[in-house]
DNA sequence: AAGTGGTCTAGACCACTTT
DNA sequence: AAGTGGTCTAGACCACTTC
């Protein structure tokens, strides 16, 4: 299926050529002409809200991203190529990528090609993770896996990963340390269905982070993540882990990543020492 | 002075015209043809690096933010009159509005223009405030002054300020609340320079967020941020500004806040106390 | 009806990378 | 030389807002 079929036919593709050739039914895109409802809250109507071409095109590569047509690291058609495919200008694909490397789905590479965004790379280590150090350049820690187990789901873990209350997960727990010295202890759990095969051998044997893991093994690559952070006491049980007293200060980060489609697949509590670190953010 | 005169002559502005009148002189981008530095690391030549037209057209429209042609809140003129004034086409306009819209220095909308962006708005005030209630709608606290004088700048004050160490601050200390319940202790610093008409009353008397005083006030627009975020304990006098006990864990969030140029020009201590809040942090 | 930003196209040329 | 993304232009039409 080569055209664009969402919304009706190709909407205004044919219409606006100085010397088309056909003066071609000019159907174009019906719009909401007619019914329609308002944008008021709590409306009546679902809002049918005609999205433009290029989102459009944008909802098209995105499922080919999903559905592993082009996999992570690979390259996607050219422009111009996509353009033939979907049968709309150069500059449409182009607008559609523009948003697909902004939301770090792709990154483009002028004179190579366009490319699907993978965690195995050197500044996608550091992509979502916050912690830097106070002095020095920012690098990835190292791991110690204390537990990795298949585990029902508590209800508060089912319902951040829009699962059953007892549904199958993995549950990990692993320390982190920067030049050895332990800074993170991270608990994680993820949907059993998807993450079958993960065992703590694996995990350990694999260099780099676990996301480059979960995309290559595993098929399931994480878009993006909502963070929440507090401040928090060390347990002795976690004290213990970080090497400090009891009752230290830590900060704690509840992180839900997402996957393709707004898909929860990862529940992530971390405990961040922050007396040689902190928690990086850019506000804008 | 209208036309665009940064880097040489208007570049490729008459030359790709399909019935350009005048063959005109084909000048363009002289570009790196010859000499020119590679970008290696402590290279020698100071690095030209000709910038694409639409970059030079925002930095002109950036220049005319920042001396205050357009004030926050006015609408900037149209797409067609700048690029009439630059000389350049409406394409090239839109791509620079496009990224300063990105940086938030402007905003678009549809129908009406382009305006100037301000801190006096529903969505400003919690721009950069990422302090959230665990439960309802976020919303703005209120502020309690404790403290505001002139002070000379301590030596970590002045580092951060791009300041000397001794140089004439504002001093601020505030406690804010959430629906009566003290929830942060801030302390702020500002450039002397800057904030001279600066006093408690004026504060207190100030509906709305700080940043829209300095930007209505003092003529000083926060564009953009830098946070550092710990985890530490409740000092026996933030707890009691607080109403909780001595020793709680709380937030510690560092602030500088930036106006154009990159130009630091406030430095904030937040102390946040996370049991019925949290930090939100969108990743990705 | 007029003015604004938003979308779409078509074509030219530039800069970078690989062959 | 060929192919890729990056810039720039010009013109058409659409959607939204205001007069």
């Amino acid at each position: 299926m080569n055209p664009v079929t969402p919304n009706q036919s190709s909407p205004g593709s044919s219409a606006n050529a100085p010397a088309a050739p056909s003066a071609g039914a000019t159907a174009n895109n019906p719009s909401h002409s007619g019914s329609a409802a308002p944008a008021s809250a709590g409306g009546a109507a679902p809002a049918p809200t005609f999205s433009p071409l290029y989102q459009q095109i944008k909802a098209l590569i995105t499922q080919s991203l999903q559905s592993g047509e082009w996999k992570p690291g690979e390259m996607i058609p050219s422009e111009v190529e996509l353009a033939n495919r979907y049968k709309v200008s150069q500059g449409t694909v182009r607008k559609a990528i523009d948003e697909l490397a902004a939301d770090n789905l792709v990154m483009r590479r002028q004179g190579k090609g366009t490319f699907v965004s993978t965690h195995h790379e050197a500044r996608a280590h550091i992509r979502f993770l916050r912690l830097r150090p106070d002095e020095g350049q920012p690098h990835y820690p190292e791991s110690r896996f204390l537990e990795v187990k298949r585990l029902r789901a508590p209800a508060d873990v089912a319902r951040l990963l829009d699962m059953k209350s007892g549904d199958a997960t993995v549950y990990i727990k692993r320390v982190q340390s920067f030049d050895g010295v332990p800074t993170i202890v991270e608990e994680l759990w993820l949907p059993g269905l998807l993450f079958k095969g993960l065992t703590a051998e694996r995990l350990s044997e694999y260099k780099g982070p676990m996301y480059g893991l979960f995309e290559s093994e595993f098929g399931t690559r994480m878009i993006r993540a909502d963070e929440k952070v507090r401040a928090v006491l060390a347990s002795a049980e976690d004290a213990a882990l970080l090497h400090v007293e009891d009752g230290t200060p830590l900060l704690s980060a509840e992180r839900v990543s997402f996957t393709y489609g707004d898909k929860p697949v990862e529940l992530r509590r971390g405990l961040y020492l922050t007396s040689r670190h902190h928690y990086q953010n850019d506000l804008n």
